[in-house]
DNA sequence: TTGTAAGCGTTATCAT
DNA sequence: ATGATAACGCTTACAA
């Protein structure tokens, strides 16, 4: 490929000259730029990025650290952080912790040598040693939907135990009063939230939440259809249960359905996320949607005021909503 | 960050052998060495990879291409990628073309000027100028999935001829004499081979499939909807459908359901790609199984072997398998 | 407005 | 086995 300095040749003029018609940062006259501009397109000429980054110390790159691409909310995530990057004339490098906390750690270590402009991350959980890691290092860094610490950073989560009152009064107020709760792992922070904000929002109405009433899945669909084994033993008397994503939810539906028990006649069931699965279940899942578009396009925005001045760490939160479909029904009798 | 100047400084050593430690490719002293480990591990040395990359020419960066992040098919093979990427040491640049060719061509010559180490591109259509561009530059290049032209370049494709016989023979051994298909874009020439291989193997069975029985979607789950809508109108004497990916599917499947008809008792349905929705849907979706972890592992593979020594463009095809569930039953009478 | 030159943090080519 | 030193391709003072 060529090269700013065989341009230079071409056009007879110094490199840093058609380094200033690139970057448009310093007037050039109207001449010469159209000259370069000639030159710069018979020579499909296209800049190097790693040197310019090198010396700018801005790749225009920002990196993105999820624990599962595979789990729907984050396959949305990625695509709403890629656009909002693009717009802004950055790329996505993109980082799969796996949902291991030792991996992540060298993920991070890695992803640092690469001087990316800014980080956005979702932790893999609350053992995570990642913010002490990223912490310090003069890049922007933004904390996205799991974590753990506060203040330090820029960070941008759910109103967890919001999500959790929401499903929890939703289904009280259908009537039913013998609940469960889906969890995902209890080493993960909001996990713990949403399932404060379900179980307090219930004893408000004098419901209590029986421990067997409480199981922990990971957030995959297999553990969700495991969880479904679980709760119909304990089924007639409970009559609603959420589950902390869609990919569990539909997990228990399916495994309801092989336990020959039906949605929403044998149980009501709540999901969280609202990203693909709901609308290919059977009856449509009704769920607590969280608003990833603006969290990726918040994060981006952060990021990018954080370059230019060092604006104090802030925490955002974002509302969750409820979204009615047919998989919640009145409580029999 | 510390630089290799202040470690070699700090341990006494030229920076030229900090580097050899750190490469590994000329020998150094047994005690050299321990001491600048030491040194680098004291420091929380990191290398600037930027800079390694300028002057090495590889910045242990590969750029995947893909037409829909939000795709489960891409979803899962982002996955893939990715991690066949990691184990050999480079990390993903992910671009999203959206489904829109002009796009996609200004996505390449972003690509192109972060020289990449390599690029595993799934092109957008037929339409796609991609080739072009990214041919005659020095970077190993693999096309994946939907590829135009053979001959010149790398390529990894799934025998779709292949997998629409299959999924003709799969429904005619159940009886389906009336059947339907359900394309994805005509642009893609992928679509039209499936289309092929389904509608000859039919004609081999001496079933002739009308013109009224194929109806053109787009890959996403709402034109599975909308051919639903379509397909119910011929629905008696229509009895067993292919759709062209498992998203089609579950559109159809919802859609049919949506007009009370059921799955498998009034229309056996087949899906293809088989990642994440086949699961979800009731009853689970019988489909076609893509090599998707393979055709990543070998595109990857097939990268670093270019990288090596200018391999003869190659091209690869890979097999799909007949996944059987409950969605398909033997035709009536 | 334009050119000169230093330097970003590495790797690679020489010597030694 | 190790050290100087010149690139890599760009940005950015500073001069002109």
């Amino acid at each position: 490929m060529a090269s700013m300095k065989e341009v230079a040749k071409r056009a007879g003029v110094s490199i840093s000259t058609v380094s200033r018609v690139i970057s448009r940062k310093t007037p050039v006259d109207a001449r010469t730029e159209q000259k370069v501009r000639t030159v710069i397109k018979d020579m499909k000429y296209q800049p190097n990025l790693l040197a310019s980054g090198l010396r700018s110390k801005s790749g225009r790159v920002i990196g993105l650290l999820v624990p599962r691409i595979l789990d729907p909310f984050f396959c949305l995530l990625i695509d709403c952080v890629d656009r909002a990057v693009i717009n802004r004339g950055y790329n996505l490098l993109l980082f799969n912790t796996c949902s291991d906390p030792d991996f992540e750690e060298q993920v991070i270590e890695n992803l640092l040598s690469r001087h990316v402009d800014g980080i956005i991350f979702s932790m893999v959980s609350d053992e995570s040693r990642a913010m002490e890691l990223v912490r310090g290092v003069g890049v922007p860094v933004v904390m996205l939907d799991r974590v753990r610490e506060t203040g330090k950073v820029l960070s941008l989560v759910l109103d967890n135990a919001g999500a959790g009152r929401m499903a929890a009064e939703h289904l009280a107020d259908l009537g039913h009063r013998r609940l469960a709760c889906v969890t995902g792992s209890s080493t993960i922070h909001l996990c713990l939230e949403r399932l404060g904000g379900f179980r307090s929002a219930l004893e408000k109405r004098g419901i209590h939440l029986n421990d067997e009433c409480v199981v922990e899945g990971d957030f995959t669909f297999s553990s969700g259809i495991a969880a479904a084994k679980r709760l119909v033993q304990i089924l007639p008397k409970v009559t609603a249960v959420w589950a902390q994503n869609d990919l569990m939810a539909a997990g228990v539906l399916i495994g309801m359905a092989g336990e020959g028990r039906r949605i929403p006649d044998d149980l009501s069931l709540v999901g969280m996320d609202d990203v693909g699965v709901p609308l290919f279940l059977q009856p449509p899942l009704t769920t607590i949607a969280q608003p990833i578009r603006e969290m990726a396009e918040q994060a981006v925005e952060m990021i990018m005021e954080r370059k230019k001045s060092d604006s104090p760490p802030k925490r955002a939160i974002l509302e969750p909503t409820l979204v009615i479909r047919k998989s919640t029904a009145a409580a029999p009798e």
